[in-house]
DNA sequence: AATGAATGAGCCTTCATTCAT
DNA sequence: GATGAATGAAGGCTCATTCAT
């Protein structure tokens, strides 16, 4: 009972997708090849035959995730570089949630289960990918607060945002990943990540503000709502 | 070659200790009960006869590290009631990051690791545990917001806040344990955990401050350094 | 069903026997420690319980197989010091042919294995077990010739001798263990390995002799260069 | 990325000369035809389709490499036969040696590999090849011993000197390829061959004499019974 | 003629658990 | 009360082989 050898390649992309799914719901150790090949449909020596082993194809799955995840989802959140840094700073927020909360993209439970139980598979990967999301919201709030964006306040203030994005949307995820089938809860879960990014963006301008020096006459315009 | 039989519970409070710290280093699945009772000095079979199962002696160790952590570090972080609000949220803050750092304490990884990987082993006590917790700072922020603690803007902020607490300590944590002995590494990140918790306390009262509806003679005054 | 407990270390003694048998048989490679479990009535998981991993009990096994074979066939054949050298040496082949040949004995067919396909992790046992034979061989042929153990010449004769030794009876057990049950197949080849042990105990007498320097009366007609 | 479709027999032979080589140094069963096409520059599926399978490929290298190296090392050693006879046991038993100790031809690796584990595949081969070269050595030896070639006692000594000439020499083997290249250290090993092939002639031919069995000038103390 | 892709069987090991002592 | 010995179920990986191209 062989399978058809379509293109040669479906069979490596069916495994890259399944192993970002069962890597997402089990972590690596846990999340065994013959279960990833089960859902791929394909035998279990075919990972080993297209990526060398299981550690192989965890990291392949990840970047494969994190591609993925990140052509649906801007970093900017499309917001136009015109625009001012405070709707930036909201569009990056939003555009970060949707990416966590996304329910196809598994990189954020990969990721987060990697920070829990480090296997150190992904460190390098994980760096590469995560080093331009930090960057781009230190500059931005570096702008925000007329400072560098290595400077420690920018950082705190960087660390302050990206916990909120990310503490309440991995709970979200498994709430919502412990219920049924996702097309049902897709819609009022994004609802309430617009209105998350809104009260996020909105606490953190007014943190952020309470930081800034010298400048008395500070307008009060938030984004959102 | 047998133990000694001292009192008969001496290697039940071994495994307990063992259990908490190999527990947080590995998580549930990944730790082995062959490990933990080699550091416990016991034999295998020791936590069938004492705990009944592997699942049973998680549940216990999380109890037995969560209580002795509490017993370290009060919730309100010995601020008196009396004292403002901006103080007792920072007392709590402070108190928070300091259980989460704590390397002698293990809770922290067994439930961060929980969250990342829910075995469903861990729901009802950390449910228990956690709960007045989250209660005390809801009821703090609504005193701030002048709202009731179950209204959503309260919930909303009590999350930042946590999240703001949770994010960059287990990071921390982890770093901190992947260098060598921590007695020597301990002070240098307890100044860190007070001046964590200065900005954490200022940035999320701003935020907060900036959600209160219409009292226009809010003071200023805040809280640390 | 469980095996009785009998006194503990029946397992493990039934397990080092069937392991010298299949490793003999088949070489470390192509034994499956399955094989050796079912002949030994225990569980695969055993050996790592015992030994640790199939590479510990193969060095175990060969040197518990050495050793029955030594108490067995003393190196000297049971010859007295006081006898001639001549008788010595031929007690010595005769005792190591008995020991090669011995159906009981594994460790020579492991022994030839490991030359043939040498796996190193018997290097150090043989090295250990080897010596002091080859040692016991080279003081006799130095003192047949009146030179050193370390002399050039006596470490040839040596090798010729313990080639004849080898060669010829590695094949003959070959031929034995292809046939059916060794009881009936035993006698035989006992009365061969003595014929055998004459021969090349005359032979390479006549050898060794025809090297000895000082005695004017023998022949020197030689062969070569 | 095909290969070029030269002759068509070009990865054939490519095979045969790599299968010699990976089946000399591992062995039959641990040789595995992922191994050789690499180094054949193949596809895994070309053994299928040129030999059939690994088994009949293991029979064809086998037979390739021994043809190969008789080619080299004629089995007379190029002694004309109107030489003496002690000239012509020098001649047999120096080739003898040279096609053993030559880096270059993988049959005696595969056959002592074959003798230690036998797979009985090269049986058959193995015999018709090895029957010449033993009758030609037992023809000679009858000739010194002034007895039929199937005379019990040549049949001895013609045991005596195989076994001398493949004892040590393929411990010489693994010896040098555990070295490094084999272009260096191929001269003081071929002087080693001379000076051991003079060994073996002259140990040798004493031990046959000894035996020849009624010329009044031999001496008689002989060991045993 | 030749190959990339895929397969299924088998191997060694680990692990939580359970007896008999 | 406590333990050494033993178990069986998986898990990841290797390998010779076989298709469809």
């Amino acid at each position: 009972m062989r399978k058809q050898r379509c293109d040669g390649q479906e069979t490596r992309q069916n495994l890259l997708a399944a192993a970002g799914e069962i890597f997402a719901r089990k972590g690596f150790r846990e999340a065994t090849i013959a279960e990833i090949c089960r859902q791929a449909e394909a035998n279990t020596a075919a990972i080993s035959y297209h990526f060398g082993s299981k550690e192989a194809l965890y990291v392949e799955s990840w970047r494969y995730s994190f591609t993925q995840s990140l052509k649906t989802y801007p970093l900017d959140g499309g917001i136009p570089t015109t625009a001012s840094a405070e709707e930036r700073l909201h569009g990056r927020i939003l555009a970060l949630m949707r990416r966590i909360i996304d329910p196809q993209s598994h990189e954020f439970d990969i990721f987060h289960k990697e920070m829990a139980s480090p296997t150190g598979l992904l460190a390098k990967a994980i760096q590469e990918s995560v080093e331009p999301i930090f960057m781009g919201l230190a500059l931005l709030i570096g702008e925000l607060l007329d400072k560098k964006p290595s400077d420690h306040e920018v950082q705190l203030c960087s660390m302050s945002i990206r916990a909120q994005c990310f503490g309440p949307l991995v709970h979200a995820r498994r709430r919502k990943s412990a219920e049924g089938l996702p097309p049902s809860g897709l819609e009022p879960l994004l609802e309430d990540v617009e209105q998350l990014a809104d009260h996020v963006t909105r606490f953190s301008l007014a943190g952020i503000r309470a930081l800034r020096p010298l400048h008395p006459h500070q307008s009060n315009n938030e984004v959102g709502s």
